[in-house]
DNA sequence: AAATTTACATTGCGCGCAATATGTAAATGA
DNA sequence: TCATTTACATATTGCGCGCAATGTAAATTT
């Protein structure tokens, strides 16, 4: 009835398809759920966290806000719920690729395409603003920290491409958080452009240039 | 008794210092307004815009909303306020600096070093959050966008610097944009650390690398 | 020195927000 | 099949926010 996320928490399962007819709880729980967090990264992506109220959720999920209360106990629960989502979104750009026995170079360059797309999304645009809101609250729990778990949802992505790294351990964090940033800065500047988004081939391509270069020296 | 600051517009100006006795009309209007723009920057940097009130700002500023109105019309017409300053903070890091004769690679670094200390500041981190929710708005004229304003004030520096660059015109551009986006993106990975923020200077030195690099090229 | 304008402080108001409380039909379990 | 739980919808409330209106003591102008 219910499988694990990434982390090892337990999310619920859509059973079957969207069909009309009689449906499980566990079909309505798993569709109502994604429903609400996928309006949560529209309407974030839209018009910004700040216009992100209940009824406007309401309205692009197609459900009351009593579903939401439901389903995530208020808006808190129902923004943490798409954080964590959205580090499931990263990692499922690289569920597919295989990379083991792939020169470094092609590695490197997988590794910031994939990341890309994560990092251009509405979902990395998202959590974002969530996390950024949250740091600012002394109300809520907070431990460890939402940035904490989201630099380790990277981290396994990154470790399992790049272990072999001669690097030092500080050194190869360095280049890591490098990394890291210049996707999240390219995220950033395209935040603000609106609709209108500029394509981004010539600065990944200097990330690229910098990963291989520093993944690839002899220490 | 009126100056103009970096993009032509009138400012008020300071007078004389800030003794407690008789004060002219234009040392208390500039008093006031430098005031409540400074606990702009403090209170998004401390607690987020959100949490950014007008009772918040009224005790930091330690005058009274009515001041505000007066000064600003209005909370959009301070955060505009506060946006404006930022441009001129980011500039007034490079007016000491004597750039003519410096050889490319000392001009990159200064140039990094000096937007670093823009880019990690409460100014940045402010003007960004305003201009984030800003893009998200349909009412406000914007016209033309910040995001424009404020990529004019980050190119004037840049032009400054290196406009004896022999790159064509939009590899230039690509490596401005680059630049600026890896600088915002060390601001945003920060934004999230809260209060124990990490130094950056091992990843100033990738960025700087790559810009000496590129800006060296022979096209 | 009188008139006017400026630079605020004070008060009150309306609105939008999220939470609370409650109702109800469907699904599940015994 | 009947009791119970789940998955929502609906209605109400309270509160914090920014704004508008007004008052007032200074500073400036005449």
């Amino acid at each position: 009835m219910a499988q694990t996320n990434r982390r090892g928490q337990a999310v619920a399962v859509p059973l079957v398809g969207a069909g009309k007819g009689r449906r499980s709880q566990a079909e309505r729980t798993a569709r109502t759920r994604r429903r609400i967090v996928a309006a949560v990264f529209e309407c974030i992506a839209e018009v910004g966290l700040a216009r992100t109220t209940a009824v406007e959720i309401s309205r692009r999920a197609g459900v009351t806000w009593g579903a939401v209360q439901h389903h995530f106990g208020g808006k808190d629960g129902m923004l943490i719920a798409a954080v964590e989502d959205s580090f499931d979104h990263f990692a499922s750009h690289f569920d597919d690729l295989p990379m083991t026995g792939v020169p470094l170079d092609e590695r490197a360059h997988r590794f910031v395409d994939g990341a890309w797309a994560h990092f251009g999304s509405r979902e990395y645009r998202s959590a974002f603003e969530i996390l950024l809101e949250f740091v600012g609250r002394d109300d809520l729990s907070d431990s460890p920290s939402w940035r904490t778990e989201m630099f380790r949802s990277w981290d396994r992505v990154w470790m399992e491409l790049f272990h072999d790294s001669k690097l030092r351990r500080n050194e190869h964090l360095a280049i890591e958080h490098y990394t890291l940033s210049v996707l999240a800065g390219l995220a950033s500047t395209r935040m603000l452009e609106g609709g209108r988004a500029q394509p981004r081939s010539k600065e990944l391509g200097f990330l690229k240039d910098t990963l291989v270069r520093e993944l690839g020296r002899p220490s």
